[in-house]
DNA sequence: GCCGTTTTCGGCCCGACTGTTTTCAGTCG
């Protein structure tokens, strides 16, 4: 078992548990060491030795670590087997359902033997929630909205550049209120996760009449709830947008709170406890009085803290280091990148010639871009052959767009590990991406073979999408990512983060191990048309995410010192 | 179930909103 499948395992346990009604705490511990493992930069079956895990997890104690052992060595979990005996599990699907805790799972099946979503759709249809204890009328149609919802937008978590959107747009709509003040989105948005679950914004506004405002925004489709400080609604997309009010002296210490992630806010409010304070979203308090909280620097100083970037706040050691350092990594912004190396036109599956690409990328201010149109491999694209790419190079001679073009190729690595296109050819290229898009199915060591025989290639030099996994599509190929990162540093191959929303990728968990180990990074948005070239931005979120410095990132530098690292 | 400068027991983050009651438990983030 992999982590991810040992992590749903923990989850299913904490689950069960709750329904059945064990304490909460020990609840809370399957469901903490869940998104530990998940968080993991490692694979866990490369961790155990006889004695156990090698590394100590915080989190997982003695018996988490003997299930996690059993799980690796067996292939399953005794402990969830013996517990799921007479366990229905449609109550783990009923328990997805927004509003309904374990404590209502628990009674539906109790007093009207509910195991099921269609069951609890039928009894609530013909009346008989609202005939249990403390349930009525209007928890019985809330039920039977939440479910249609459930069926309708259940199925994947939101992707950054569509939660991106359409936060701006609440913004811009809020923004139209008139005592509007102050303005600022959190959550996992702030954090430049790769995938949103809803949608927090947090704002500073003088007046009445704001959460109506916000309420009657055309896009609402649902009112969950509306409160003087805190509404949420389901918007027509099927993502849940949350807004609070808060007083202008809170605004920091609210933000600090909806921005996250949770992980991080538990230790932070640890952290101010053994100092005495309390931490909650209206400020840092000593007794009734605040000490900090207008704004977020203000929170971070009085805890011992430099200011801890939104996308660091993971409790991945970030506040270790805080408090160690007393200043963390200057991370990369967007206004270090200086070009964009992953590119396509029309020579392959790109909607724009090159001429138009070049002129866009003159606009953002970048010194350089290279068209890296696919190989011949990759048929469905319209990859090209020999002939097609030197008619490009010719093409590319003759423009003079005021930006320089560099000659490159997202060349396709083969099922033998071999490069799509002859060594005439790639000697001459300014930058030559090896990608695998095919055999993503082959097992670990033969991939891993497969892709160190391409980065050790002499005119490889950065490896393109290296997981090849979709978001909520496709999973990551399985190989030893850790034997894969030795041969990139080896051959002075960089790393890829593709910033197309869709991959991201290098994943961000890998980062960190990648920049201990001295590989170097190049974010591209792999743009298919002009209004891809704007990924970049959320490229360099994943960057800041692994804790990236420009110095890290090789597109942050001129092409002239850029160069400079293959050579 | 985890954890320890409150250390092997007794804590474990904290507040808003809702519905159903009538003082609060359940849910959520």
């Amino acid at each position: 078992m992999d982590n991810k499948q040992i992590a749903e395992v923990f989850n299913e346990i904490g689950n069960i548990l709750d329904i059945k009604g064990e304490s909460f705490f020990r609840v809370n511990a399957y469901r903490r060491a869940a998104l530990t493992v998940t968080n993991l930069p490692y694979d866990l079956r490369k961790m155990i030795d006889g004695a156990g895990i090698k590394e100590k997890i915080p989190g997982i104690g003695k018996d988490l670590e003997a299930k996690i052992v059993e799980m690796i060595e067996t292939g399953k979990c005794s402990f969830v087997d013996k517990i799921k005996v007479g366990f229905p599990v449609g109550l783990l699907e009923i328990l997805k359902i927004r509003g309904i805790g374990p404590k209502k799972v628990k009674l539906f099946y109790n007093e009207l033997a509910i195991k099921t979503i269609p069951e609890l759709k039928k009894a609530g249809e013909a009346g008989m929630l609202r005939t249990l204890e403390k349930m009525g009328e209007k928890s019985e149609s809330e039920i039977l909205k939440a479910i249609d919802e459930f069926s309708q937008f259940s199925s994947d978590r939101t992707m950054i550049n569509e939660a991106q959107m359409e936060a701006e747009r609440v913004i811009a709509y809020l923004n139209e209120f008139k005592g509007m003040k102050r303005i600022q989105f959190c959550g996992s948005l702030r954090r430049r996760q790769e995938t949103i679950g809803d949608i927090d914004i947090l704002v500073v506004a003088d007046g009445e009449g704001l959460m109506e405002h916000f309420c009657s925004f055309e896009d609402v489709i649902n009112v969950i709830a509306q409160g003087d400080t805190k509404s949420s609604v389901i918007m027509a997309s099927g993502i849940q947008c949350d807004l609070r009010l808060v007083p202008d002296e809170s605004f920091g210490a609210a933000a600090h709170y909806f921005t996250g992630s949770k992980e991080h806010n538990i230790r932070m409010r640890d952290l101010a406890k053994k100092k005495g304070l309390k931490l909650n979203e209206y400020g840092l308090m000593d007794g009734d009085k605040a000490v900090a909280g207008k704004t977020e620097e203000g929170i971070f100083k009085k805890l011992g803290l430099p200011f801890i970037p939104p996308e660091m706040r993971q409790n991945s050691g970030e506040i270790e280091y805080g408090l160690k350092h007393g200043k963390m990594p200057a991370l990369v912004e967007l206004k270090d990148i200086r070009g964009d190396v992953h590119t396509h036109s029309t020579y392959s599956d790109g909607k724009k010639s090159i001429a138009e690409m070049a002129k866009c990328f003159k606009a953002k201010g970048y010194d350089y871009f290279a068209v890296t149109d696919h190989s011949a491999a990759m048929a469905v694209t319209g990859g090209m052959k020999d002939a097609d790419i030197r008619r490009q190079w010719k093409e590319i001679d003759k423009l003079d767009v005021g930006i320089k073009i560099l000659k490159g190729c997202e060349v396709d690595i083969l099922k033998d590990g071999t490069l799509d296109f002859s060594d005439e050819i790639l000697k001459e290229l300014d930058i030559v991406i090896i990608s695998a898009h095919m055999f993503g199915q082959l097992d670990s060591d033969e991939q891993t073979k497969r892709l160190i025989a391409a980065v050790e290639n002499k005119y490889s030099m950065i490896m393109g999408h290296p997981t090849g996994r979709l978001v909520n599509k496709r999973k990551e190929m399985d190989f030893n990512m850790s034997k894969v990162i030795d041969a990139c540093v080896a051959n002075k191959v960089a790393l890829e983060i593709n910033a197309n929303p869709m991959r991201l990728d290098l994943v961000d968990k890998y980062l960190r191990m990648a920049q201990e180990k001295g590989a170097k990074f190049v974010i591209n948005t792999d743009s298919h048309d002009i209004r891809h070239t704007d990924f970049m931005d959320f490229g360099v979120g994943v960057a800041r995410r692994g804790w990236l410095e420009a110095k890290d990132v090789l597109n942050t530098k001129s092409w002239k010192d850029m160069k400079a690292y293959w050579i």
